[in-house]
DNA sequence: CGCCTTTGACCAGCGC
DNA sequence: GCGCTGGTCAAAGGCG
């Protein structure tokens, strides 16, 4: 019996690992897919046909891999050999950057300000394209709990601002992307005025350069929602609620495995997918979708909804690692994780993206 | 010395 | 027009 199980186990195992590459291989694919996709919209933007033909890929693409990618690299700390490929699109993407930077100031700034950042009020001519412009406004706010100033996802990030916001007696400040020149990724944190251990974070635009693994996730998921909200994929919160509808419906689109963590605001200046990991999943929800892509825990959640480690906030790499380590134990404890991440790659491989497909 | 944060000033948008 | 607010700038200073 015990040797039954042993080798059950490492069947599961090799299973796991073959999994885990096809993965990896997904991800990258869907990594330089994203990335390609933005240049051309960005060359392509021109033209309204061709601008419907990008909202049609990306239809096609983000709906479940933006949730899929995100919480798989979370989860697994997955490690991509990325570089190549990178390098191989970040030559170009540089080039468009440097193309459409301009210098605005002098002295001091020979900082990514003047050399990217295009300032609102600043009356430049070389300005950014429309669907860049309009791509910085989509905002991804992400709600954790954090006793950290600051979640760390990866990127470097510089501070440049700080204000006291009204309703809030916490400051906002004010970050933007600084690996890479000119990249035009901006972030707010500000701390929950409710609930002071929530950090909200928001995320606006999307990167121009490569990224280290670290920092794909949270990449992903931003640009993606940001992607997603602009290119006609989903329908603006204004006209969902024009249309009686709830804009959770379509949060619920996007990532059906965890409906209650993504709400779109209507009433925001821009546009705003909000991932709030200050929840955990409603497994009485999950079971009421059999068919979605789900984590097949079985209740109590496992420890990886701690989620101030979940997310890669600051914590030590002993609690990461101890973490991560129990992750893998939950998962790979449970005889359902392989089906379901079976089901997961499939669904994206197999162009099954659209989440209205087959009642997802 | 270079990079970073701090912080007061400035500007634009918006409502009254 | 005026005041409020959010967002950004940029000088000054700190730090490694």
């Amino acid at each position: 019996q015990l040797e039954r199980l042993q080798m059950e186990l490492e069947r599961m195992n090799t299973e796991n690992q073959r999994l885990r590459a096809t993965l990896n291989q997904v991800t990258n694919d869907f990594s330089v897919l994203k990335m390609h996709l933005s240049s051309l919209m960005n060359e392509n933007s021109s033209t309204a046909q061709e601008h419907n033909a990008n909202a049609n890929a990306m239809d096609l693409i983000y709906p479940s891999e933006l949730f899929i990618c995100f919480f798989f690299h979370q989860i697994f700390g997955v490690e991509k050999r990325k570089h190549e490929i990178q390098s191989n699109t970040s030559s170009e993407e540089r080039t468009l950057s440097a193309s459409s930077s301009k210098k605005k100031r002098t002295g001091r700034d020979d900082s990514p300000v003047s050399e990217g950042w295009v300032s609102e009020k600043a009356p430049v001519v070389d300005r950014q394209p429309p669907l860049e412009s309009t791509m910085r406004k989509a905002r991804v706010s992400v709600r954790a709990r954090s006793e950290a100033p600051m979640i760390s996802d990866g990127c470097q990030w510089r501070k440049y601002g700080q204000k006291m916001a009204k309703g809030n007696p916490c400051p906002r400040a004010y970050y933007r992307c600084t690996m890479a020149v000119g990249c035009p990724v901006r972030k707010q944190v500000q701390r929950c005025a409710d609930d002071r251990t929530v950090l909200v974070t928001t995320y606006e635009g999307s990167h121009n350069h490569p990224l280290p693994p670290a920092a794909m996730a949270m990449a992903s998921t931003t640009s993606a929602a940001a992607s997603m909200l602009l290119s006609g994929a989903m329908p603006s919160p204004d006209a969902m609620m024009n249309m009686n509808m709830n804009p959770n419906i379509l949060a619920r689109t996007i990532l059906p495995c965890a409906s209650n963590l993504a709400t779109i605001s209507a009433s925001a200046p821009f546009p705003t997918v909000t991932l709030d990991l200050t929840q955990t999943p409603n497994p009485t929800t999950e079971v009421q979708r059999p068919r979605q892509f789900q984590f097949p825990f079985a209740t109590p959640p496992p420890p990886c909804y701690d989620q101030s480690k979940f997310m890669g906030l600051q914590t030590s790499q002993q609690d990461q690692s101890q973490t991560l380590s129990d992750t893998l134990s939950a998962i790979t404890a449970d005889p359902n994780f392989a089906a379901a991440l079976a089901a997961a790659i499939k669904s994206i491989v197999g162009g099954g993206g659209n989440p209205n497909a087959e009642g997802n």
